[in-house]
DNA sequence: CGAGCTGTTGAGGCTTCTCAAAGAAAGTGG
DNA sequence: CCACTTTCTTTGAGAAGCCTCAACAGCTCG
């Protein structure tokens, strides 16, 4: 459940050859979105590294540049729930109060951006950036919120894999390319996080990933690499369709 | 699961009083938050009214002038997920792409102002406006997929009723004032509505509040209206502390 | 190679769900 | 205004799904 907090913060302006990193990190960040200009510092962390804890003062808006990030909430008993897995381009630590809602933790090695509120505030791009942002956030929650409170363990497991699979599974699908309706997905993220991040056990979790083995519907290259053997038969297993 | 879908809607530029109420409504929402003369339109709806289904064109942009609102989503063998209560200055139907991702219901008799998407974007106010409001709508999903992914019954009915206590459940919470620690709440929802937004059945929601009585923590004014006899013993029930 | 994790599998129990029936509340029409 | 219908809520009994606890297997790393 919880893991060690290593606090591994590398930040660029103390380390002497971060800045290469930055720079050229920086221009493909660049080409995604067009706002790492904003962006005045950078930081970069490793694996499970902890970037802010829920509580802390909100002093920075973070960017994830390259890797990926978990938000979670914890109760005072040790129950902990992952609300949000983030990609490149998203951003987080947008604080409604003066103390971040939620702790920040990397799944991979990531490089975030960061600014300050104060410079968010006085970007009007950077407005226009958040809003974008914080709208398709609610969407991912409103869907995140189906899989929590109406989903079997079968059908959260079935939707958590077809997040990773590109271009399948949303209404912009187009169906199987190939006659092998095949798909690689990399989870990077131990079983306890997978299992967090769709309210249930790590035994159940990995119970229903041995059952769709069993069933031909995927198998296990590595303990977080996954062949989907079937994509629109997983599809059809989260309940969506 | 699925309410009868009365379109009912008055739309008080085709109504002869309506528009007496528009103003004094709007006097009162703009004291509230001072973007209602950002709205160029008002639309009244009945309690258990659709305002708009999940896949319908994104037209408007809506905020809760008074009553009450409900989003949800649906999966298509009927299982329903309310994804967020809205009350007044509350803003939805933001679209991060051309349809809207949930359907909203009235609970209550609810007047809604409304914009076009056009006129949302033109107004710098309205962007400042609609990005407070999502940044507060995120963190609400956060705390409400811990609820649903984490929290039992016990503790999703408890929360559910400590929502509707003013002042109290949260870190501003300065205690009972008096010796006794009492509060009404009116909930405004049905069983099902209710459940549906907890995650639960119907069956158990009321088993549960069935338990809450006999434990002497509630009674019953109504079905609908729940007096708290211990605020405190119910805020623990959350799990939150 | 053994220690320490992480993940898997099994057995049993508990919570919540399903199905069913009866009771309470609200709406309908005479 | 009252009987009737319809809908909503409560309660019970049994079943199902997921969780807990426990043991074992597999991988990683010194």
């Amino acid at each position: 459940m919880s893991q060690e907090r290593v606090f591994s913060v590398v930040d660029p302006y103390m380390q002497p050859n971060a800045r290469t990193m930055q720079t050229s990190e920086s221009a493909s960040a660049e080409a995604r979105n067009g706002m790492s200009r904003q962006f005045s510092r950078h930081k970069q962390f490793p694996a499970h590294g902890v970037i802010f804890f829920e509580g802390d003062p909100a002093s920075n808006i973070y960017e994830v540049a390259s890797g990926s990030v978990m938000l979670y909430k914890l109760l005072p008993d040790g129950r902990r729930q992952v609300v949000e897995i983030l990609g490149p381009g998203d951003l987080f630590g947008v604080p409604a109060g003066e103390v971040y809602d939620v702790s920040a933790e990397t799944l991979t090695e990531t490089l975030v951006h960061l600014m300050t509120r104060k410079e968010a505030e006085n970007s009007d791009s950077m407005q226009e950036h958040m809003k974008k942002c914080l709208v398709s956030q609610v969407q991912n929650l409103h869907e995140h919120a189906v899989l929590l409170g109406r989903k079997s363990a079968h059908e959260r497991v079935a939707s958590f894999l077809m997040r990773f699979v590109p271009s399948r599974g949303d209404f912009t699908c187009i169906g199987p390319q190939d006659d092998v309706d095949e798909s690689v997905v990399t989870l990077n993220m131990t079983r306890q996080e997978i299992a967090d991040f769709l309210g249930l056990t790590i035994e159940t979790v990995s119970r229903v990933l041995s059952d769709m083995k069993r069933r031909k519907v995927i198998t296990m290259e590595k303990q977080d690499r996954i062949r989907v053997m079937n994509v629109c038969g997983l599809c059809h297993l989260t309940g969506k369709y």
